[in-house]
DNA sequence: CATAATGGTTACTTACAGGTTACCACTTTA
DNA sequence: TAAAGTGGTAACCTGTAAGTAACCATTATG
């Protein structure tokens, strides 16, 4: 529990994989998509993620660089959970725009 | 998303909710069967536990006091992703070790 | 020349979840 | 008289996830 914990539970991993869910992206792309992330914080999600076996990162050796994401085998388990995750957000919280204390930005 | 996270995604919630998962527990029997979660923490884990609609708080007026936890309908709908998360942790860290020695991942 | 584009790194700062320890009120039991 | 048992508070401290802003190397283009 506390390992899926920590691959999940964080502010911007579930994010990076829901978006790689069924293709790659390119380091700018998910920064772009993503768009409140910074660089740095992207940088490191992405190292962290990797590091977990839930990602793949493949350099091309361009100029100017290239470099795409995609989910590993052990990534692509973890989809299911998360469009879980994300839908009981959607139903329990969809009317409800209360003041939820952790609640400072909008839903993704 | 962030919401839903802000729930599950810290250390004691989603133990705290797996043990209410289907019997009510009193402070200290929580206290004593999660072990290493001190008094305070527990305390601000149920307190949040409970604005957020995943739990129910039941005060006897006795002496010694008396207060009984126990899930909401809210919070009964979030014990299939615990389980689901818990499962996941399970079949990709603990059964690697023991049944599956020669995983493709693992290799690394 | 200088700007854009890419995928970062470095240095610094801030917010806050989580932890430690001591203490509280009240009553029953020894 | 004092300890045990209950469900907490109060005061204080710490580690780290996350954020900000500037900078880097390389090449192509206007």
């Amino acid at each position: 529990m506390h390992r899926s914990m920590a691959i999940l539970g964080t502010k911007w991993k579930p994010i990076v994989i829901y978006m790689l869910r069924e293709r790659t992206a390119r380091f700018g792309q998910l920064h772009a998509a993503i768009g409140s992330i910074s660089k740095k914080v992207l940088t490191t999600t992405l190292k962290e993620l990797e590091e977990d076996g839930i990602l793949h990162r493949k350099e091309f050796k361009e100029l100017p660089p290239r470099v795409e994401y995609s989910l590993t085998e052990r990534g692509r388990t973890l989809v299911p959970i998360i469009i879980q995750l994300a839908k009981w957000d959607n139903e329990h919280y969809e009317h409800n725009k209360k003041n939820h204390p952790a609640q400072k930005e909008a839903a993704v």
